[in-house]
DNA sequence: TTGTGATATGAAAACGTTTCCATATTGCTA
DNA sequence: TAGCAATATGGAAACGTTTTCATATCACAA
């Protein structure tokens, strides 16, 4: 097949073609002084030659990378994977494009290779810390120091150098036990994510808050390592040991929720029959898996968004440099991993 | 906090602190001419000034810009999330990041968008087509004319115009069969992804072969319109409507045997007891369903790198024009949806 | 008439590389 | 010793923008 690549236009041919210096093209295209009449002739040029101005010489000139760095401990899931999704979709057509960094992938997978790719070399013009842990946090500072625009999603901690955006897990727990307390649940167990986790933390002070309200507690109170389904199967073994001691058990997110079914189901328990589970995320297996999970969906896509957006406002200078933090509330999805107590 | 941007090196300033012409600087980076004694010089000098290159010159001289695009149909299931953390996995530290394109997930989401974005403004130095399907055929083919480097993954289609990674469908058809065969399995269904699509016609065709040695055919063969769970649940209601009429059902992948599983098992139907489900790709969630999904496992994430690799082969000239198939063997994972006939 | 600020335009200097071309400096062969 | 590759180096011209600076035109008030 023959290399048909028509070399594209260049500002400079537009300017011949107008008539008219480089620069003015540049002002018509980027919003400067021009007369009509100009404006006029520029633009006809533009479309009789195609012409599309080089991004790369542009980042060039502005001394942009046109990268923006998305920082997650680890890419697999599909809570990360629809944040990524609202990343890029905000992204696309922008002039930016995404470079993930899970920090657990890498082989080299310590803070130092993504401090040495993402800020040492000047390789991105925004980060996006999803999930950020304290571990994270020298990253963080040096970001800050460097003066490139942060953004945290889901923080564990409070981080005071980014606009943060996060859902309502107080709210969302508060509406998991009044949806269970409308059951006639009475012993409800909470397994949670790691007990730094402010999401969990969170989770479970709602939880408790809205059980109070009736005079109740949770039941058993525990903590996993991660939020992976591993420490939901776990947090299931613990619960078959102490002898199935709730009639519905909440755990830290979808993931962890399905791990516990996985493993309570084998050992030929009926959900929601002889226990009901809850999750929160709003993963599209929840909705799948059998039966399908209860949960408190979170915004996540429109997260990623919203995130992005705030990045990209920031380095157009558009922002200030105050920190705002953005709430998102979840929407309970009643399925049928729950239902009335035995 | 103050905002501590020391500004990077310049290859000028290297250059100065060696005592060598700029042009020397490049060429002991890029491995030209340079004496033993220059080149030590310079190393240091790059060493002590922490000098990297800047990406985005580089690409403006050399005309590229650094991206990747990688099509997909919809950016949303865990099949291509593999893939494409293999692609990163390789582009990651190469100077070159990743624009995922979803064909669905644009609002104008039709081909005309990416056909501009990607091509038009030259936006792209290579593109990854995952799971193309004919429908993106003149995308192909423009990107061809210009000269830009293509990979297909697992093509629904045969392209002929760039390096092809694919799985061994046939063989990975056969290995299910024998598997079925050896539980006994006389009576098995198979409910493929789209008619069209070359991975379905190939594990069918495997399917049939393998059967065929025993002197026996498949059940009931159908197509659904697509990969996703939903046309699982449609092959399962078809499967109850007729009566169950086989004792095991193979399905076009993962996400399509997690949706017949789920429609089954909400009719009280034990797995694998009454009925054996095996799915094709090994997808993270088949392991975690209950029961676990018995599958013949893709290569997906070193199918990614590959095809990153031979793009960046391709991008720096070292391969030829030449299109190249790669197959992959599958690994049949063994789980707990497939037992002996009832 | 002349100064003044706003509006328009062009020329040229960056941005940080790579690469082409010219010029030395070698080592080796005729 | 001349001649000629191969090896080393430097200078300068790209790559395609944006931006600064200088200059020109204009309307309008003093």
């Amino acid at each position: 097949m023959p290399r048909v690549t028509r070399k594209r236009a260049t500002i400079a041919e537009v300017a011949r073609a107008a008539n008219v210096a480089v620069s003015t093209v540049s002002r018509v295209i980027n919003g400067g002084y021009a007369s009509e009449a100009v404006r006029q002739r520029v633009n006809e040029a533009v479309r009789a030659l195609q012409y599309v101005p080089s991004s790369t010489a542009r980042n060039l000139k502005k001394g942009r990378t046109g990268i923006i760095g998305v920082v997650v401990e680890s890419s697999q899931g599909a809570w990360f994977n629809q944040l990524l999704a609202g990343i890029e979709e905000h992204l696309f057509g922008k002039e930016l494009s995404v470079a993930v960094c899970s920090l657990k992938r890498r082989s080299e997978s310590n803070a130092g290779t993504v401090r040495s790719w993402l800020l040492e070399e000047r390789r991105v013009d925004g980060l996006v810390f999803a999930r950020a842990t304290a571990s994270e946090w020298p990253l963080i500072k040096l970001a800050k120091q460097r003066g490139i625009p942060i953004a945290f999603v889901a923080p564990d901690e409070t981080f005071e150098l980014g606009s943060t955006f996060r859902t309502l897990n107080r709210a969302a727990g508060r509406a998991v036990a009044g949806h269970l307390l409308e059951l006639g649940h009475e012993k409800i167990a909470f397994g949670g994510g790691p007990p730094t986790s402010i999401d969990t933390q969170d989770r479970l002070s709602g939880l408790k808050e809205q059980l109070g309200k009736q005079g109740l507690e949770p039941g058993t109170i525990s903590f996993g390592s991660d939020y992976t389904p591993k420490s939901g199967v776990q947090m299931a073994q613990a619960w078959l040991a102490a002898g199935k001691p709730t009639t519905a058990v909440v755990l830290g997110n979808d993931s962890m929720a399905l791990g516990f079914m996985r493993r309570v189901q084998s050992e030929g328990i009926q959900i929601p029959h002889e226990v009901s589970v809850v999750g929160f995320d709003g993963i599209p297996e929840a909705e799948l898996w059998f039966p399908s999970l209860t949960t408190a969906e979170q915004r996540t896509f429109q997260m990623g968004v919203a995130a992005s957006e705030s990045l990209l406002a920031r380095l157009d200078g558009k922002l200030s440099d105050e920190c705002v933090t953005h709430e998102y509330t979840t929407i309970l999805r009643v399925r049928e991993s729950t239902g009335p107590v035995p």
